[in-house]
DNA sequence: GAATTTTCAGAAAGCGCTTACATGAAAGCA
DNA sequence: TGCTTTCATGTAAGCGCTTTCTGAAAATTC
């Protein structure tokens, strides 16, 4: 028996061809009843629709994909949720690129955009060389970037250096002048060097305020607690240690935070620590930390996908999320 | 520029889309040089055939599915992490499904497993109903589910009950005798109710070792970190608080936790928390829990899904994994 | 130089599916 | 009770492509 179609189920089950394919594509728009029926129609006929055929009436994949390095930094993660939602309600699926070992990153981007059939892409501070942008232009490839601007397409940034010097200006406020910085030394190929910016943001207030950050205050390390952890030890061994520590990021932070406490030292009466991101474990802790609106910045980069697909002539967007200093019991 | 298709190719051309065709299809039934103006004009468009880039890249077109609450429970983000892990050599895509609000869940899966061309499917902690069971059978589409055993399809599966037997013995081993359960009231339709079967398992060796549960001392509420919190302080509000609590997961231990400390009580020495899943944030806050390998969960529901790909006689499996108890701080 | 066959290319009818748009019934509201 | 919403379904207009049908021009006959 040749494939069955969906006039078939339509005849079998009694309805509209129509209802069968929302049946099979918005079920929850058709009435339970009918839906069961059509259902048990599409069972018994063995019906399975025509990728191709729906595709092709469909206009579209139906399919955006995300890449990025979601289980290094644990901040995509809360990115991807707000990705998730806003495209909860809508005919898209989600696809996801893992890019965690700097090897896969190269050729990654290319074959996505090629062999895969995707509407839009959502790149997440991830660096990109020039044949990946050109490949990415050639596919015609709808794209927003988040934490890696380039003029190409869309994209959504912060501004790493005002957030470091909110912290500055926060820390020097509340009476401290011997700050310091804990931050990322080797930044994986296939990350973007946030940390520097916003130590040179943090660099630049500190001095406009009339202090300085001395070389030995500065401690990069690759990113994670553990490391996070012997930096903050190393400054508070100095003979003079600092008495406030901005972290290039909140796991960063946590790591020296559990050291400190560790290590006997209060905070923040102590020492005071800030982080950057505002995870949500941040909340949980109680660090205080620099929100970056994670989640939104998700939502966003769908919004802007969507708009750009729906109409082409749209001008590209780069978006700015501001940023906040979210006071809690770490500084 | 959008993708061109037959009609950009036979405008440019100057032909009818037929003679297009023609020349893709069958180019001895066209004049030469017809035929080689619309060449001229398919390489000038980079016009592709979208059926036959479709169907290449179905050809090879390896996609996995994988459908859980995600964002709701931090616990499956573990478990994608080893999906995503275990799949990351390999070409096949990672689609994932995301299922927060019950509301979707009702067709959901039926469609998802009819629409989306996917080879396989995980199904993570999500009850189904005979019909679904029935339509991805009748799809023949490879699943594997994680908590959520079936007969119809391989499952990796934990012993709650097994688990809360495992803490109530930890407990009274460490002297305990008046022990408390903090778990989940109200199942969301699109979770399985795995809290009822850890607290089972716990009354079960509460009572073989000659003790009790009292009903004051089971509280249940939706999961969350703000209801744990006043679950705990409703049972140290009681006459003879309890000295040991076993919380049915991290998330609401983590919420038991920070109250008790914010009410002053010293976690161990006064009051004993446990919890369930071993999160990665349990290590970071030094949470005694029940671990249950998530990550390798994920790994595993990989493994069997490629296994039975490859060879489809291969029997269906129904793996348990172990759990242990992580000692800790808190416990 | 007509009458014929042959070539070639366009018009148009689908292929199986999706999706406005329209309609009628049921439900809510005054 | 009459009127507006909402919901469920059907109608019909495509999507990009193939293929049959058709006729005009070109090539071949006599």
């Amino acid at each position: 028996m040749a494939h069955s179609t969906v006039y078939d189920v339509a005849h079998r089950a009694g309805v509209s061809i129509a209802t069968v394919s929302r049946v099979v594509n918005t079920p929850d728009k058709v009435n339970p009843e009918t839906r069961q029926r059509v259902l048990d129609a599409i069972d018994a006929l063995r019906y399975i629709p025509k990728a191709e055929a729906a595709a092709r009436a469909r206009k579209s994949a139906g399919r955006i994909g995300v890449l990025a390095p979601f289980f290094t930094y644990p901040s995509f993660i809360q990115r991807l949720r707000g990705v998730a939602h806003a495209l909860a309600e809508l005919p898209y699926e989600l696809t996801v690129y893992n890019v965690d070992n700097s090897a896969r990153h190269d050729g990654y981007v290319a074959s996505v955009s090629i062999t895969r059939r995707l509407d839009g892409l959502i790149l997440m501070a991830l660096p990109f060389t020039q044949e990946t942008i050109q490949r990415i232009v050639a596919n015609s490839l709808e794209t927003v970037s988040i934490e890696c601007a380039h003029p190409a397409f869309s994209s959504i940034e912060i501004d790493d250096a005002a957030g470091g010097r909110l912290v500055a200006e926060y820390l020097v406020n509340k009476g401290h002048t011997r700050l310091a910085f804990i931050g990322d030394s080797k930044i994986p190929a296939y990350a973007f060097p946030t940390s520097q910016r916003r130590l040179n943001g943090y660099q630049t207030a500190i001095q406009r305020a009339g202090l300085s950050l001395p070389d030995e205050y500065i401690s990069l390390a690759e990113q994670s607690m553990e490391n996070a952890a012997r930096s903050i030890n190393q400054l508070l061994d100095l003979t003079t240690p600092p008495t406030a520590i901005f972290c290039a990021s909140d796991t960063q932070a946590l790591g020296a935070l559990k050291a400190a406490r560790q290590r006997g030292v209060r905070v923040p009466q102590d020492i005071a620590i800030i982080g950057f991101d505002d995870l949500d474990i941040a909340a949980y802790v109680g660090l205080t930390t620099v929100r970056q609106h994670l989640e939104k910045s998700g939502e966003l980069a769908v919004e802007m996908l969507l708009a750009r697909l729906e109409d082409r002539a749209r001008p590209i967007q780069n978006v700015r999320l501001n940023l906040e200093l979210v006071e809690r019991e770490t500084a």
